[in-house]
RNA sequence: UCCCCGGUAGCUCAGUCGGUAGAGCAGUUGGCUGUUAACCAAUUGGUCGGGGGUUCGAGUCCCUCCCGGGGAGCCA
């Protein structure tokens, strides 16, 4: 007999585990024990008051403890950081601020944290200082926030393709083809780099390497993506991508974790369709799931944030093509930092320029000069565009890249040897061309760059648990 | 990688013309029957990022290295 239980699973433990976001939920006059992390301590004269957070929600559980009801020597050790368990009965608060509160019995200490040096305190940090302690920066309000959001944001993209008959496919890490072209690559060798071993003509011997050949890290799975996507339909990979590129910014990171869907079949337009409804419907998750932490980034971190994503998850997406684009700032009579030519790639000014102040809402750009675009992408029948897309959307700039991929075996010949690329590598991606070719299509997405856009937070080290960057592993 | 700004108490910062170091917060102690970044009072706390130089004297001026932030390039 289990309906009508909040959560039914915990029947008979009710008492044993609840969460702190479970607690809410219950009747006043549930007797419970929750246990966590205390946030804050405020004492008064045989009142104590206890935040504790347990992670499971944004708002902690203020705890009661009256004079007498725990040992002193019990309540001398409930520091700011600690770590305890409390039971109690939950009632109703008589104060403004929260619903209810637990009336405490009993604590039960299970790790302190001496106040002394405890890095983490009641008042704010900078960003800057809590990136230096990323153990304990989770346990703060703007962090919680961030890997809750980042949580539901991950659960929301599974879902998403899931729901659509998406087949995830986990795409290789560790790549052979040194020339994707998306960026510089990690080497990854089990040579002695001390003394590597020699061939006759004093290079390197790669043959005697763990692969026999140079091996890296993965800077994209779309070319294997597009194996699968040509035998499953619709594919989609979410994963970790690597770029060894020196980039010190606030929006690059060395390992940062990518979408990268991939549909047989889908022409561009279809591909654009596509990742408007990915955005709006993973937007509108996060906005159903996570709105006490959407506040929160709202209130402290970016003012525009929730009225900027309900917009998004409403708007019907703009459309406009590169020329007609390049046309559009030319006729602005803004005065850009970059020069505005067709065949010059878009910069972020001109970017937000089209999606902040022509459209006012997110807008998809199409049929880039194809000399700016990668060599996979499929030409148009003018010969100089290929249909790349790229949505764009307030505040950001870029957060999607995408095409119709070239599907014409002799077409991509050219184009890769254009590019100046060397065949070889890509054999099994020319025999996909050879053996049952389709149209086809997909887009890239930074997990990361999405959620900046989500939270307002402004240096993607804060949206990305232990951060990657140059001269920075730490952790 | 290039350009700009910064590094002073645990945290956030001030420090004048080169003259020997200061505030708020937190910590500690005491006070206060319901607090919400609690409040009130007292109080501890410093290799001024590292190294070198100029000077009678350097937090302050010069050189250099390290670290952080912003911008650029590259991109997601």
């Amino acid at each position: 007999m289990t309906s009508g239980h909040p959560f039914p699973y915990l029947i008979g433990m009710a008492s044993q585990f609840v969460s702190v976001k479970q607690a809410y939920a219950l009747t006043v006059g549930s007797e419970i024990t929750l246990r966590g992390w205390v946030r804050s301590r405020r004492d008064s004269k045989g009142i104590t008051f206890i935040e504790l957070n347990d992670g499971s929600r944004f708002k902690s559980m203020q705890l009661v403890v009256d004079a007498g009801a725990v040992p002193d020597e019990t309540l001398k050790q409930v520091t700011t950081g600690s770590s305890i368990a409390a039971s109690g009965t939950l009632v109703e608060s008589p104060a403004k601020g929260q619903a209810v509160e637990l009336k405490v019995a009993a604590i039960q200490i299970y790790g302190g944290a001496d106040p002394a040096n405890y890095p983490l305190q009641k008042k704010g940090h900078t960003l800057e200082f809590l990136r230096e302690i990323s153990h304990l920066r989770v346990r703060s309000n703007t962090f919680g926030a961030a890997f809750r959001v980042r949580n539901a944001l991950t659960h929301a993209i599974h879902t998403f393709f899931q729901e659509r008959d998406f087949i995830y496919v986990q795409t290789p890490i560790i790549t052979t083809s040194d020339c994707e072209g998306a960026g510089q690559m990690f080497g990854v060798t089990t040579l002695n780099l001390q003394q590597p071993p020699r061939a006759q003509d004093g290079k390197i011997d790669w043959q005697q390497d763990f692969f026999g050949r140079p091996a890296y890290l993965t800077v994209s799975g779309q070319l294997e993506a597009e194996i699968f996507a040509l035998a499953f339909s619709k594919v989609y990979t979410f994963g970790p991508t690597f770029r060894a590129e020196n980039s010190n910014t606030p929006r690059h990171l060395a390992e940062f974790w990518m979408i990268e869907p991939e549909m047989a079949f889908y022409e561009l337009a279809d591909d654009m369709r596509l990742a408007e409804e990915f955005l709006k419907t993973t937007i509108r998750y996060v906005l159903d799931h996570c709105r006490e932490d959407l506040e929160f980034f709202n209130q402290f971190i970016e003012k525009s944030v929730l009225a900027t994503l309900e917009h998004v998850a409403e708007s019907k997406f703009g459309h406009i093509t590169y020329t007609d684009a390049i046309q559009e700032l030319k006729k602005s009579g803004k005065a850009w930092d970059f020069p505005v030519d067709w065949g010059g790639d878009l910069q972020t000014e001109h970017e937000r320029f089209l999606s902040e102040e022509v459209f006012k809402k997110p807008v998809i750009v199409t049929d880039y000069p194809k000399e700016i675009k990668a060599f996979y992408m499929r030409v148009n029948d003018d010969g100089k565009t290929v249909r790349a897309m790229d949505v764009l959307v307030p505040r950001v700039g870029e957060i999607i890249g995408g095409s119709q991929r070239e599907e014409r075996h002799d077409v991509l010949r050219e184009r890769l040897r254009d590019a100046g690329l060397d065949e070889k590598p890509y054999w099994w991606y020319f025999d996909l061309r050879r053996y049952g070719s389709v149209p086809h299509s997909g887009f890239g997405l930074g997990l990361e760059r999405m959620m900046m856009y989500l939270t307002g937070l402004k240096n993607i080290r804060d949206v990305i648990p232990f951060p990657r960057t140059p001269g920075n592993a730490d952790f």
